[in-house]
Parts: structure tokens; C-alpha cells; sequence
DNA sequence: CCCGGATTGGCAGGAAGCTGCCACCTGGCA
DNA sequence: TGCCAGGTGGCAGCTTCCTGCCAATCCGGG
């Protein structure tokens, strides 16, 4: 299945029935439930339902990010942050498995899967994911502060200057906008710079 | 004007008669003439007209990018590439002119404008831009080389990993290693390892 | 007013990355 | 065979980046 578009026509029916949703995600654009196009993204009612999301630290890099969350989390959905890469991943009632593929140029792939012993396998795995994962409230402060710094710094990083001239750009001492940076590597899981400038992109935050 | 499928309805008849087209591109997968979400782009007639085409030499680091170039110029368009950034710009038989914006989560925008006194600014600069780049043919040896090593190299850069096990795994020296990696970031036009993900992130090569 | 926690930023030492230089292959070509 | 051109890779010296340590500073609560 390609496309998100493709995805949403033919699962939109199966997310309104479903009872468990377990889900797994790098950005917030992607999936059926948040697509792209619309400012404010159709959010499903979860009444009575339950919905487990595991983003990754990224996604509260950006103020529209961690507002979405916060919606979600009001309307009863359970949210975690891992700092490990995972996989996009839907799973619905522990029966029907979503995962996502590369990202071409006419979109992402999908694969929807009902077979048991598949479905059952990649439950446990997002089982797994889910316990080694933390609530979102414990990152939510964590992260509030070095947002502040984000814009401005990933303007820098982009720019391609060094850090001395970046940090002075700043205003600020090298010492701290090399933690800054640090801290900011972390929150995308990154291990070194070319590894963050893709993933920052992939993110959306450029 | 928001998204390239609005671009493409809304100018597809003055591609259609323009004489002279003048273009500026920093990837392939933009624009009317080569939108994607079809796997071979659709490619103006060019008989009796001129176009001209200025790319960054990022988009030689694939064999798909090649080709399409390549397939431009049997046709009969003139390519050039500009080693320093450019904003991507449509100008049509000197009288209007396309110009792109931010790409925003909805698609990127565009702003076309057809007064006399900008479009012949706008005009000239592109002219300037134009002197001032190289011919395709003398970039396409010099990046033949480079197009081999540059998968793997993008893979291991991806991973995170030091330059010394990424030069390990690939087999190669050290020095050779970096050298590769130089000679990728010129061609991406980055002067920092994490404009050169970003960048490579864009040019859709990861 | 003082205290404790948080943020800052200098310093130092080390790790990683960058590049000019040059010697060494290897594969054409006369 | 001799020569040339181009890719390779070690080395050295340099720059940039990374991080633990610690003192200075700031700020809200008691």
C-alpha cells in the first residue's frame, strides 16, 4: 500500500472500530490520524477506547508537537517517549499490524498484516517497547527549556558555521552552546552531527 | 499559491506556450515538469523553444538524477550547475516569473509574479547565476566517480557511527574515507557535517 | 537574609575530523 | 618497456568538537 492517503481511505473504518490501539511513531506527520494538510489535525474520539502512542524526543522539540500531545493526552490516550529508533508501527486490538515501509518519492509504503502469529510477534515487541519507554510527563519538563533554545540553534547548525561563531551568534558562552547541542543530539538520538542534520530534517524541524 | 499540485493546474498552459523557459532547482523532485508520484516524470516538449536549467551538483550523486538530466538534454534544454545555494526560481519568456518558498508541513509555496520591473530583476540575476555556473558535461565525470562510493557512504554517515569503523567497513583507508566524505559535502554545498545531512536528507538521497 | 537547585561558562585534556604532502600501486597507452 | 594519470592511504599538524570538572551566578522558597 502505498501512500498515507491510500492508508487512511482503506483503514479509517478499522481505526473506528477498534478498541486497542497501539502505536509507535517518529513525527507527528505521518499516520491517518495526523495527516498532513490541515492545520488542526483530526484527532479520533477515544471514548471508552484505549490508545498507546510511543513517540520519539523529537517530537517535543517543537511547541506544535508537544501541543498535540497534550490533546491527545487529554482525550485518554496514554503516551511514552523512547530514545531508541523504532519502527512506525500500528497494531489495532492486538489483531492487525501497520508497519511502515521506506519513504519514496510518491510517499510512504505500507503493510497491513493479520496473520496471528505475525500480529501476535509484533505485539510482543511493542510490548516490549512500551515498558522500556517513559511517560511523557517525565520528558515534558526535561524539555521545556532546551526548546526554548531549538529554533535558533538549528538555525545555526544548518547555517554551517562553527560553533565559536554560532555560540557568539547566540550570545552565549562555546561552552554552553556545545551543550546545547549535545542535549540537543540526544533529544533525536543522534550520535553525530550528519546523523542529526538528517534526522532533524526527517523531524520537520528544519 | 500553496503545494505543487495547485502550481502545476494553475500554469501548466503557460509552460505550455512559453518560448524561453528559465529555471533554477535544487532538487528533482520539485516543479511542474517533474512532480513526482510518477515513477517516469513527464517531460515538456522542447522543440523550437529554450529552456535552461540550473541544478546544484547534489543532484549527480544519484544515477536517477543523472538520467534525468541526461533525458533534459537529448531534448534539447541547456543544464548547467551552480556549486553555491540558489532559490528556486521559474522565469518564463522574460515576462513571468515563479518563485518558491518555504516548504511547509501542507507542501511548499509559491509566489508568481508578472510586474515588468521585478520579473527583469529577477531576470537578471538569473542571468548572473547563470554566467557564473558550469556546464553539466564538465561536472558529469567529475561526479561518476564520487556517484559509486556515495550509497554506502551515505548509509554509514546515517549510522552514526566514527569515521575510522565507517572506513573499516567500507574496506578503505582512513584518509581515503574523509577524503570521500570532503568531496560528498562539496557536492552538497555544506560546510558542516550536519548541513550535509540536512542537505542530504533534502536532496532525497537518504 | 540565607539556602539549595539550576544554569552558565571557563578550562583542560582528549577524541574526532580536516587536509596538504608524498609515496605507492594500478591500468592504460605509446 | 617506459611513462603518465588517477585513485589510494599513511603521516603529520592543525582545527573543531566533546565532556568532566568546578567555580560563579541567578532565582525562588523558607
Amino acid at each position: 500500500m502505498r501512500g498515507e492517503r491510500e492508508l487512511f481511505d482503506r483503514t479509517a473504518h478499522l481505526f473506528g472500530s477498534a478498541t486497542d490501539i497501539a502505536c509507535a511513531a517518529n513525527t507527528l506527520y505521518t499516520w491517518a490520524a495526523s495527516r498532513p494538510g490541515t492545520g488542526v489535525r483530526p484527532v479520533p474520539d477515544l471514548q471508552g477506547r484505549r490508545a498507546r502512542k510511543i513517540y520519539l524526543p523529537s517530537v517535543l522539540l517543537n511547541a506544535a508537537g508537544v501541543e498535540h500531545l497534550r490533546l491527545l493526552r487529554e482525550l485518554g490516550a496514554q503516551i511514552r517517549i523512547t530514545e531508541r529508533e523504532i519502527n512506525e508501527t500500528i497494531i489495532l486490538d492486538g489483531r492487525l499490524a501497520i508497519l511502515a515501509a521506506e519513504v519514496t518519492p510518491d510517499g510512504r509504503s505500507y503493510t497491513v498484516l493479520s496473520r496471528p502469529d505475525l500480529v501476535n510477534g509484533i505485539s510482543s515487541l511493542f510490548e516490549a517497547a512500551w515498558r522500556s519507554s517513559t511517560d511523557l510527563a517525565a520528558f515534558e519538563t526535561r524539555y521545556a527549556e532546551l526548546r526554548r533554545h531549538t529554533p535558533r540553534l538549528l538555525d545555526l547548525l544548518l547555517s554551517g558555521c562553527t560553533d565559536e561563531t554560532a555560540a557568539r551568534t547566540m550570545g552565549v558562552g562555546l561552552r554552553t552552546y556545545r551543550r546545547y547541542v549535545a542535549e540537543l543530539m540526544a533529544a533525536l538520538g543522534a550520535t553525530s552531527r550528519f546523523q542529526a542534520g538528517a534526522r532533524a530534517k526527517e523531524a520537520g524541524l528544519l
